[in-house]
DNA sequence: GGCCTTGTGTAACCTATATCACAGACTGCA
DNA sequence: TGCAGTCTGTGATATAGGTTACACAAGGCC
């Protein structure tokens, strides 16, 4: 955990705040798929990603999805810390984009570490500024972009994030994840391939050239 | 301006911040309408709004706009907060929605009570929280609701906002800040009028019942 | 009063996306 | 080997909302 703690965290934090997060925290190793957080749910601790990455998702009043950005190393979740603070109950739900290894903070040392340690203080404040900037760009795509450019949006950013130019989804799991239907997907991909930009194959899309 | 600020602030702040801020910060009412931020502008202070309300915007590549959220009494503007600490270009434009008085910081204090003062953390954190729960709602209403819903979620805040049942503005107006086009935005309108849910008049929508 | 600008109403048409329906194709398992 | 379930392709049709075009009404101003 040490070394996988320094190698994300190391030039970010002083060494007093490196050892704290040693003694209080936990190491967690989820599998790609694991549900860390629900909507609805209280929070308990907050999450520092070491490698790997998490999904964050919006739903709507009929159970329907949206996914709003994903979280890297260096990243931690500001909705979490939001909830914390206010201890309201989680807006959004997250999910391990790819096998991820994460430190898990119980929330007491938040607000302990704010007063304590100005590395922490600046780490808060500019996670919540990617944050905030993420959800306008987020804002950006669905409120100004046609479903075909938000869907090619969509397939680079999956493949930069998981790092791997064959994507392993499904059409209907694209479709939730826009909020859009199957069949509206496979007919925008089915365009894709015939520009020569994709292949499609069975459970999988591979990248030619998204440009 | 003490009076001012004691009121909108003195249950927040402890009275040694009140100090420094009469002592640092600028006094302020602007006109409704008035611009307060531009996208791409520097941002050179901090507003602590003390009445009134401002609308917070966004702009797409064709310079269209679409309306995020108000502030009003109470709150600051996030946005600005992250600009200052990344020295970065303003992504919103913000303008008085209607008279409004507000209380400038020059961005240096920001970081220096950021330690100091433990009410001025609990506040930015604050502040930083229910932007991205509004950003949220935002995006929610953008992505899951129709024209129509988010019509009548429009008038109640305006209504609200400006705490006048007669809403003073043209339907080109509303077809900007909705990021729609005054056709549709006259139709839908007349849609509800002849529910009777409200009545139109011109440069005026009198509401009579939303809900 | 007559004229000009601005705002509103409305019809006709267009496009993106959603929905429904169904046919094949592939895959895992009995 | 065959069947059941899952995934993909595609046509037909529906709908929300955007676009164009134009008539007319309300005010302001000479």
């Amino acid at each position: 955990m040490i070394q996988e703690l320094k190698k994300s965290y190391g030039h970010i934090f002083e060494s007093a705040l490196l050892n704290e997060i040693v003694q209080v925290g936990t190491y967690k190793e989820v599998p790609a798929g694991h549900k860390l957080m629900e909507i609805g749910a209280y929070v308990k601790g907050m999450p520092l990603l070491v490698s790997g990455a998490l999904k964050v998702l919006r739903e709507d009043k009929n159970g329907d999805e949206l996914l709003l950005y994903y979280l890297e190393k260096g990243d931690t979740c500001s909705m979490t810390m939001t909830c914390c603070m206010g201890q309201t109950k989680s807006e959004i739900r997250a999910i391990a984009e790819t096998d991820t290894k994460l430190i898990m903070i119980p929330i007491q040392y938040m607000e302990l570490w704010t007063s304590k340690y100005k590395s922490w203080r600046n780490f808060v404040f500019e996670s919540y500024h990617s944050r905030l900037n993420e959800m306008l760009h987020t804002l950006d795509s669905i409120a100004f972009d046609n479903l075909d450019q938000r869907l090619i949006h969509y397939l680079k950013e999956k493949t930069r994030v998981n790092n791997d130019n064959i994507i392993h989804q499904t059409h209907q799991n694209i479709a939730y994840e826009l909020h859009s239907s199957r069949v509206v997907i496979s007919r925008l991909l089915k365009k894709l391939e015939n520009k020569g930009q994709i292949v499609l194959h069975r459970n999988a899309i591979e990248i030619v050239s998204l440009d």
